[in-house]
DNA sequence: AGCTTATATGAATATATGTTCAAATATTCA
DNA sequence: TGAATATTTGAACATATATTCATATAAGCT
């Protein structure tokens, strides 16, 4: 609807302006709860990095070592030690020990295909 | 290959540990140009706060102006505005004037396929 | 047991970032 | 023209974050 009337929302004291009360109900209605949209954020920022896209997705095609990793970013293992956990604690990323090496990989296929997309929108 | 003895990149002074240089020869190969992983970073990069994840959520399905989506989110109208442009200089959302509002959708299909399957992940 | 290698952890730091406040534009309407 | 509405812009601030350095853990080798 066209009416641009200011309306107020919660209450009679609020002070918020809104233009399409309907709109923003139904964005109410249909939004995820916060907690679903919190973990699905911080997936999403945890690829909105150029040293951790370029970590997953290189794990994407070959498991990787720490050293082999920080060689082809041209960073510390440190810092990739650091990023993979980021990666673990969200369950994207998988590991397997062997002797002294651990060995890393890609652990959720939803990530895989989001790395699939993000190709298309680059490489198109 | 199992053989876990170090190696050297890039000439004969460097001191970069590397377990399996197939590998990261393998990854460097494979790996998109530094330009386009940025490019694709900032686009994950972007969805990856709550806020602006709120916000395109909504774009998704709604024309939404900034007070409406300030009232949607809780927010000052100032730092919806703030995280619009955000989405604009990446082409992701467009607007569209018409009179004194500025109704804000999302531009971008892959875009929407990303968010599809980030909700396919937390709602599965 | 010691020694080396591979990775992890924690502190420290410099930088990036999200939000707010105050002020500036831009558009409509009287 | 002037007042009111919708949005934008820039400065400021508090918080988050990526990386490095130094140190700790863990496993294999002699």
């Amino acid at each position: 609807m066209g009416s641009a009337k200011a309306k107020c929302l919660d209450g009679e004291a609020c002070q918020v302006r809104v233009i399409h009360l309907d709109r923003v109900e139904r964005a109410r209605r249909e939004t995820v709860s916060e907690k679903e949209l919190n973990w699905l954020s911080s997936i999403y920022k945890v690829l909105g990095d150029p040293s951790r896209l370029k970590i997953v997705m290189a794990l994407r095609n070959v498991e990787m070592c720490v050293c082999d990793l920080a060689a082809f970013l041209g960073l510390t293992e440190s810092a990739i030690s650091h990023q993979l956990r980021r990666f673990k604690d969200l369950a994207l990323v998988k590991s397997r020990r062997e002797g002294q090496v651990i060995y890393y990989s890609l652990d959720d296929e939803h990530v895989a295909e989001l790395l699939n997309i993000g190709l298309a929108h680059v490489t198109e």
